[in-house]
DNA sequence: TATTGACTCTATAGTTACTATAGACTTTAA
DNA sequence: TTAAAGTCTATAGTAACTATAGAGTCAATA
């Protein structure tokens, strides 16, 4: 089965302009094209494209999956490369979460110091926002 | 006190490069300038960017900061505007915080998969990843 | 067969919040 | 006076796309 990139965008749930920013990115290519140029596409590539954005719902970056794709691609390398990248992942992950966690807390204290219609003028959100400057300083 | 960007940013402890950034997207501006056009900042300008990198330090976006920054030079607006700001901002960030989470697990599981020292012919991860691919077709 | 509409092509600009650089000018201290 | 440090504007780069323009291709209808 040969199929184009619209058709290839449709099976994957993927945008015609993130396929060809893949293969800009060297992690999918059409191996071939028709005589009109366009590109063509067949169960490897559609394989390898939901590879991809199986990656890609992981968070893995463009960087990250192209070395995935090439250990891949070359079965001798070593198992430990890829536990290696996933763990560092996790741990970016991890931090991400944290910081987000404390930041939540930040946000709803900040809410909380401000709930009625009142002018900006005695905005306790804004007044708070303001008092943590002068502190800073 | 009248200070140049330099000392500014060192006080600020913010690049002098985003200074000028923020600048050019309208959150803080030099009123005046030196004989040889360099910007000079007063005291009122210190606050305003402290102000700016507690803002960004809770995550708001630089267009949610030229909000609050108009509503505060503004006094008469309603404090309900900013309320819905933070509102929606916390929303963002907990849906962030939830997708985190769950990618968290799914590279735990994936870890878990492989962790002994073979080659990737038989790496547990690629195989689950690829598993996961033919699952989705 | 000609034409229309849908599809595809490349190349380029925009998104966000900066960072980094080049090349020129200004200020400060020795 | 001169050298170093600081500043100026303008531009390009980052990540992972999205959006657009302008031109060419393909399939089906009139």
């Amino acid at each position: 089965m040969i199929i184009k990139i619209g058709e290839l965008a449709k099976i994957s749930d993927c945008s015609v302009q993130s396929i060809r920013h893949y293969e800009k990115e060297q992690l999918l290519s059409a191996k071939i094209r028709s005589d009109g140029n366009f590109r063509l596409y067949d169960q490897a590539d559609i394989e390898r494209l939901l590879f991809i954005k199986h990656c890609r719902s992981l968070d893995l970056s463009l960087g990250e999956i192209r070395q995935l794709l090439s250990l891949n691609d070359s079965p001798m390398s070593q198992c430990d490369d890829v536990n290696q990248m996933i763990e560092q992942h996790i741990e970016q992950v991890e931090r991400r979460i944290a910081e987000l966690t404390l930041l939540n807390k930040q946000l709803k204290a900040l809410r909380r110091s401000c709930t009625s219609k009142r002018t900006v003028e005695h905005c306790g959100i804004l007044k708070q926002l303001n008092k943590a400057v002068s502190q800073n300083n």
